[in-house]
DNA sequence: TCCACATGGTTGGATGTCCAAGTATAGTCC
DNA sequence: GGACTATACTTGGACATCCAACCATGTGGA
């Protein structure tokens, strides 16, 4: 799994689509399939990074979402929408930071149902440290050149749009 | 997790890098965050296609590489490699596949400690109906522009080349 | 006031992915 | 020929994600 192969198989099978007669799916099938794969050499890089510090991707993304709000805390419902992960990933990630005490909950003083998900302190200095080393061993030099990062946030914001993730500002 | 959220949570959270001083890294962040999601979205919509074939995207792949062989057969180690999958993954799918009867395991003549995937019958019929159901409800219309496609294919064909997925040409 | 419906969170189940470790077979080198 | 190393596959374990179902709490309308 970890040799290079000779050729680009994702160009390979490009080229079998077209063959069969589906000229017209055969680059967005490329397109996506490379989106996958992307997808997955990025987050084996990344985890690789985040695993000194016993974090896997979701949970540093949690840990780092309540670092950015105001009280570091955050309705479990709402770290749910803001992660576009589903309620039940949100709970077993706090699941996990909570057994490793990096975050609590506490109960909601106006809503009874709602469960907030608080970072501790070792929660918040854990993902300072965890963001400094994604920035230097990752986000420095991802692989991509400046101007293929910047036609990537336009495409992949205008795709995310359309899909429904977010309203038309 | 369906409804629009107002903002693109990513721009917000490219915007929180800036404001701690990583400029530098704050772009380069928001491509490989915005890749993440938009790879679960695709997977979800093409997931959601191949469901009434009782098939996962991982079990379409394979059954679409054999499909694209000359006699239909590979062996697991080489479905690993073009697949780009841990060689558990692979053993994983064809377990399943094997148990719907859409593929079998045969011992490679040669090789005693090689086993054969091969296609049956039934599982070339499925690879062919869910290809067609992609290619009609995914790929002729993926919510990327035909420009985006193309920029898309070249930008991550890069990265996946330079990351050490396959040889330069 | 009370019931229907919406919202928030959890539990249980199915899948997929990776890693570590183990077994079997091949190939290599002295 | 025999030992060492490499390759092929599987098993067991840790995680993450989704879905379906369930319980508790809120809300709004009759």
């Amino acid at each position: 799994m970890d040799q290079p192969l000779p050729r680009d198989p994702i160009a390979e099978a490009q080229r079998n689509w077209q063959r069969r007669g589906w000229e017209q799916q055969a680059a967005p099938m490329a397109a996506v399939t490379a989106i996958m794969r992307t997808q997955q050499l990025l987050m084996l890089r990344i985890e690789g990074v985040l695993r000194p510090f016993a974090l896997t991707f979701a949970r540093y993304e949690l840990l780092t979402l309540l670092a950015f709000t105001r009280r570091g805390e955050l309705p479990m419902s709402r770290a749910s929408s803001l992660l576009q992960v589903h309620p039940t990933s949100v709970t077993n990630a706090v699941d996990r930071l909570q057994a490793a005490g990096l975050v609590d909950r506490a109960p909601h003083p106006m809503d009874r149902r709602t469960t907030l998900v608080r970072l501790t302190p070792d929660g918040r200095d854990l993902a300072r440290r965890a963001t400094d080393a994604l920035n230097r061993d990752v986000f420095s030099d991802t692989g991509f050149e400046a101007d293929d990062v910047e036609h990537l946030i336009r495409i992949l914001a205008r795709f995310r749009q359309q899909a429904g993730d977010f309203a038309a500002e």
